[in-house]
RNA sequence: CCAGACGGCCGGAUGGCCGCCGUCGCCGCCUCCGGUGCGCGGCGGAGGAAAGUCCGGGCUCCACGGAGGCACGGAGCCGGGUAACGCCCGGCGGGGGCGACCCCAGGGAAAGUGCCACAGAGAGGAGACCGCUCGCCCCGGGCCGCGAGGCCGGUGAGCAAGGGUGAAAGGGUGCGGUAAGAGCGCACCGCGCGCCCGGCAACGGGCGUGGCACGGCAAACCCCUCCGGGAGCAAGACCAAGUAGGGGCGGCAUGCGGCGGUCCCAGGACCGCCGGCGGGUCUGCUUCCGGACCUGCCGCCCGGGUCGGUCGCGCGAGGCGCCCGGCGACGGGCGUCCCAGAUGAAUGGCCAUCGCGUGGGCGGUCGCCCACGGACAGAACCCGGCUUACAGGCCGUCUGGCAUC
RNA sequence: GCGGGCGUGGCGGAAUUGGUAGACGCGCGUGGUUUAGGACCACGUGGCUCAGGCCGUGGGGGUUCGAAUCCCUUCGCCCGCA
């Protein structure tokens, strides 16, 4: 398989572009916000995905577990059927601690189905070939769903 | 065996696969000081409270240092420990418990001010409601009684024992004393004062004396003694990039000396530089001394910039072991070890075995099987304390009770 | 990191000089009015016992004769500055 790089958002700023997206999907385990990263930042090969908990999921502990959780699972469905090129924020529910991996594991695939950024690796294959002929083009842009 | 008191300690273990952060080495790539990898390997990787931020310090900046006054905040029995503390240790005093032991902001109320609601006669150099005692009520105040006298009422004095109010009523208990009473007198207790003894001291003990004067509240104002400059690692320093130390309004001051230049009727005006006499600033305010800085200062408003990286950053009042001093807190010496360093923030996901607890089942008491559970909680500059949270468990010392020998 | 404020019946909010805790409004309950409902009117309304009383101002402790008020500690919520 080729390798997908994960990155993460850090900036206050990206987390607010994503959430102003509007795409969203919730599942028991876990809230999905997606948008198409800006070109400048756009890389091939690559999707960047932030972590949100917040203080209504508990003390610190809770907090960097729940996230620990969220990135295990990510790390785990991520390269299969992320859509690169996209910036991700999953947010914690109450439920993301008690949940069985396997199901938050699930919860991140339905949600990244619904999110419509799904797809296909296969067509973005194709894409990231014809990018990788000009290097400095910039990456997928979100058009052909 | 049961109940309890105090002190100390632990905070699951081992392994496998895939990942995370730091560091070292190798390899690949790049714009080859260095950076980077969707490469490999070795090593290290949260706590007893990392928490709350309630105290005390280190460190850094505000140039800084010294002396005094005012204000503000804090501490408050004595001695010791400590870098320091509001912490700790050992004592003292008071209170609680049969006891082991526990609790206490525990200076001053004769420096002053203030408060003590309601109730009550009176709430602070007090007071007389019900009362107690004595005298008088004129040729007998009224009633009862043969009478001595008794009861009631009025009035003038004395008293504060008893009743009653209250959280608290101006020492307590007892005896004497008295018309009735009163520290009026006496004994004991309490309190004040003086002397002596023990103790470094807080304080304790004894003797004498006073005759009660000194009600409570200072977590009311306050007085006394002692302590305290402010801000905080988002401190602060450097690199890179970049901008405009720009503009407006108001108030005060717009002085002095020297040099140079320009102008004009040798006297001034203007500009520039220097000095820093004068002026201003120096972290709560203020005075003084030294020193540093500025040359217009102060206040308000408009406009521009801020987003990246490196250091600070972990050898420290450090951990462990042994010995010595000390009742102890702690101190000293020797040996040994190096032990997190992130910045949307590192320990996660899956699994196995063992160990612990709870429940159930099986078999003649010790095992086997199954299920569930495993707390409080995550370093963010560092250290010493305090406080709070916490499943389960271990060790030691002591107290009271029951049973047996 | 530094600083400040708040917590009172079911709800919003008084009482803050220490002196009877729950004023006032909303809501709720009962009764009246109406064919019925609304509106309106009257009464009641913290809990336990119900005779008297006891406990109640986020929790715990202290000072005081007496604490919602003062002090310490703790929990929760909110706000400001860098």
């Amino acid at each position: 398989m080729t390798a997908m790089r994960i990155a993460t958002l850090k900036k206050r700023q990206d987390f607010l572009r994503v959430r102003a997206a509007g795409r969203k999907w919730a599942a028991p385990g876990l809230v999905l916000q997606a948008a198409p990263a800006p070109e400048a930042e756009a890389e091939s090969g690559q999707v960047r995905v932030g972590y949100t908990a917040s203080r209504r999921i508990g003390n610190a502990v809770a907090r960097n577990r729940a996230k620990r959780r969220l990135r295990a699972a990510v790390a785990h469905v991520m390269p299969a059927s992320a859509q690169c090129g996209s910036d991700y924020v999953v947010i914690a529910r109450a439920a993301t601690l008690t949940r069985p991996f396997d199901a938050l594991i699930g919860d991140l695939s339905a949600a990244l189905a619904r999110v419509g950024a799904r797809a296909d690796n296969r067509a973005a294959e194709g894409r990231r070939q014809a990018a990788a002929d000009r290097p400095h083009a910039a990456g997928p842009k979100a058009g052909d769903a």
